[in-house]
DNA sequence: TTGACTTAAAATGTATACATTTTAAATTAG
DNA sequence: CTAATTTAAAATGTATACATTTTAAGTCAA
């Protein structure tokens, strides 16, 4: 039987990968029944996804499946693009090279990676964005990043198309790499500007492209 | 007996006025007995209060009251400078008359409530602000913003001490009211700036000065 | 037919009971 | 005496049962 760890991650992937759809109104009991699982873990469960935007209340009962917009997507790429440069700042003045290192094999994952399903290798590309942050001594901006790509990834797992991107970004990521490891700061501040941007508007495109996917 | 709404309130300001001291353990059983409500109500509401960062974990049993550090406070003064003036500027596209009527509104009601205690005037405080901020449009930025001041306001309410600064910040309220009206969107945002920097180095040099509050 | 009211079904909130895990004190071997 | 182990108490996780609220179908009068 389900424990709340796993229905937590089940009902998650369930969403992503479009089992339950957008509009779709999910109740306690219907999800308990479901997963075989007691309304009680149902109920922690909705909340978590609830905080991270997986699910939207829905009136006074149920949680309803969101949809998705590009004017939202666009909402949080603005975020990620106001936060993560100052993230990568404060931390680039801590980073060490085995930190450097850590990154780099992340990379070399992502490239080991090409037949992963698309939000696999959304979550790793992630990984290594948060590993260059992750010295900025800042615990309260990396949780608040942390949510923001569990919203983010919400959208790159619905279509492998969208993830195009990030297979085209690998270039980007080494010189990334680069010039942190030459202590070229604002370079790399610049080029990570550059770099959310672009793959911000690859994907608002392309869900303006498909309005009502 | 108290309903579930009534004991988050409850709770989060026993926290704020220090009913129980910053380090204490909370644990469900105890809440449970001490508010008079069953462990599934205490359980909903440590979950919120944690999110909100009233509460922290501590180890694999009970939540416990966090403290306060100077550290803590400056890296949210941080975000906040770094995300208000953006949603100011969104907003001041948008904003309405109407809209910066409610809002001198509200500094009268700060002006009239002189004698509230502290953290209900930071409470006016905050909604002042949230109303310039209230039509830039970007719903998860207004929620980001809502949950750190929810944090922030865990500092202003321990000391009446800590809040004075909100008294001296009338002037720049009606100045930026003014700027906001005669469209001066970018010195609003700049004086924006000034205003929550100036609040903050207060702010964290009181921390700074009380060690261990 | 419409619209307000009634009422039964369904969903959630809350309490209690049981199961599992965690904590920490007590015991004992070295 | 120390440290590892055992064991009982306490805390949390989970399930079930009951209470309240919400939904929505159904009824009836205008």
């Amino acid at each position: 039987m389900l424990k709340k760890h796993q229905l937590y991650q089940q009902l998650k992937q369930d969403i992503q990968l479009l089992q339950w759809l957008p509009g779709t109104v999910l109740t306690q009991q219907q999800l308990a029944q479901h997963y075989g699982v007691s309304r009680i873990v149902v109920r922690d469960v909705q909340q978590s996804l609830l905080n991270e935007g997986w699910l939207l209340v829905h009136g006074k009962a149920g949680m309803q499946v969101p949809g998705f917009s590009a004017a939202e997507a666009e909402e949080l790429c603005l975020l990620r693009l106001q936060l993560e440069p100052l993230a990568l700042q404060l931390a680039a003045a801590n980073i060490s090279f085995s930190r450097l290192g850590q990154a780099e094999d992340m990379l070399a994952s992502i490239d080991a990676g090409t037949t992963l399903p698309a939000y696999k290798r959304g979550e790793l590309n992630w990984q290594f964005h948060r590993l260059l942050y992750q010295d900025c001594g800042k615990p309260h901006l990396l949780r608040l990043l942390d949510q923001l790509h569990q919203q983010v990834s919400r959208y790159l797992g619905y279509q492998e198309q969208a993830l195009a991107y990030a297979g085209t970004s690998a270039a980007e990521h080494r010189e990334l790499i680069s010039l942190l490891r030459g202590g070229n700061i604002s370079a790399a501040c610049e080029l990570l500007i550059s770099h959310i941007s672009s793959a911000s508007k690859l994907l608002v495109q392309y869900l303006q492209k498909n309005k009502a996917p």
